[in-house]
DNA sequence: GCTGGTCTTTGACCTCGATCAACAAAGATT
DNA sequence: AATCTTTGTTGATCGAGGTCAAAGACCAGC
């Protein structure tokens, strides 16, 4: 599971939708620029405001995205793992970061320079059209974060969140949280103790937590909560 | 003002993110391509899950980009003007549109297929790096909006609102509302009663609001206002 | 003028989620 | 084992904002 190497990156790579469609030539360029870095716990990749001077792409371990308000509060924007990258759009502006990035576990993250990036556009316009659908997908991620803000309830976006993780359609399912509850109530737009009520909630669905594993009997039960109207007074005995 | 001619449409394009810095014949070929279609107040443009096959840019009027929630309520998710162009990431794709559009004030928009933007990537890289331009600064937007949602209230987020309006830095000014009080409500995350009572409270502000302009004092204290912590308890006397 | 529309404001009430605090559980340290 | 620290749960209280309802404000057309 370990793909520090070189082969087990570029195997990786040819996963992601960034780097996946791109030509060999083309990916070798990118990892010949790029630097492995490990990152710890805790550890600050940028602060929004920083020079844009190179993107992510995660080998191991989490990253989260977040915004500091001039008041000092975290809003957490997102949040990624193996296979996924990060901070494309800032880098290919040149600009600075809108978000800072802080490592939540322990990992490893493949840095590529921005000029890389650039250059790479510049010479074929099939790494542009990567990028493009990459973006793509960060942007429709975030609609449908702003949707769930505005119109579900905190209990409705953490079962949101469930469905999301279950790779079963239907039936019951087991799904193990990702990382730990204070960070996933972050990632919902609550207090932890919110999650904490959230996850009582759930309770009267037949949703139990041990931990950080979940119990659901019934997938398709918890889409339908997740998806009802927010009048639906929660009395679904 | 009325630029529905041709030549008014190109020098419009000529000052847009989008289109700005191409090459006089790339223009060219995008216009020769793209249709002008006039819009009225209410009109859908398209519907989440149309399939993608043109994108937009605004020529005159309004027009909000929201999704509509399994169970039937609306979120905006943005609201566009002359000199701004929407979904040209959607169109990229060629999937489908992952928002709903609607005109809400008669207008004229630029409508440009897809399948012309893709073409021109391919034959030109720059096009591809002017439409990732615009689609890092969509979002941005979205990133600021998370923010916003998650970390302010809605007197501050009214505030933000009437700041981003002001042409000044400092001191006294005087802004006209661009739409409806619903419509702002709604961009804003919020019921048209909470919007009145946000207004209410920026009263003690020194803002006055009066039909569909708003005085500000001194945008200074205002801004400062919206930046406050969420725990300052209003009583600022 | 009046009169029926829409848009906006205000009031009463209630739910959701934040806050503060106490407490329990699980590791880590000595 | 005893203690400290971190993390998660639970209870009580409170403010923000949604909902429902009613009353003003503005703008047609007559």
């Amino acid at each position: 599971m370990n793909s520090t190497s070189i082969a087990g990156v570029k195997s990786l790579l040819r996963q992601t939708a960034l780097f996946g469609n791109l030509e060999e030539h083309v990916l070798q360029e990118f990892l010949e620029r790029a630097t492995l870095r490990p990152v710890s716990h805790g550890e600050v990749l940028f602060v929004q405001g920083d020079p844009a001077l190179s993107f992510y792409l995660v080998i191991q371990g989490w990253v989260k995205l977040y915004r500091l308000t001039p008041a000092g509060e975290e809003a957490i924007v997102a949040i990624f793992t193996r296979g996924q990258s990060f901070a494309e759009a800032a880098a290919f502006t040149g600009k600075q970061f809108p978000v800072s990035a802080e490592a939540v576990t322990d990992g490893q993250l493949l840095s590529i320079p921005a000029a890389t990036l650039l250059t790479q556009i510049k010479q074929n316009p099939e790494v542009g059209v990567s990028m493009l659908a990459s973006t793509s997908m960060h942007l429709h991620d975030l609609v449908q974060q702003i949707e769930q803000l505005k119109a579900h309830t905190g209990a409705q976006r953490v079962a949101e969140f469930l469905v999301s993780l279950c790779q079963m359609e239907v039936g019951p399912c087991c799904v193990a949280l990702p990382y730990d509850k204070a960070l996933i109530a972050g990632r919902l737009g609550m207090k932890p103790e919110s999650l904490s009520r959230a996850f009582a909630r759930l309770r009267d669905l037949g949703v139990s937590v041990n931990q950080s594993s979940v119990e659901i009997p019934d997938v398709t039960r918890l889409r339908d909560y997740a998806e009802s109207e927010r009048t639906a007074h929660d009395t679904l005995a």
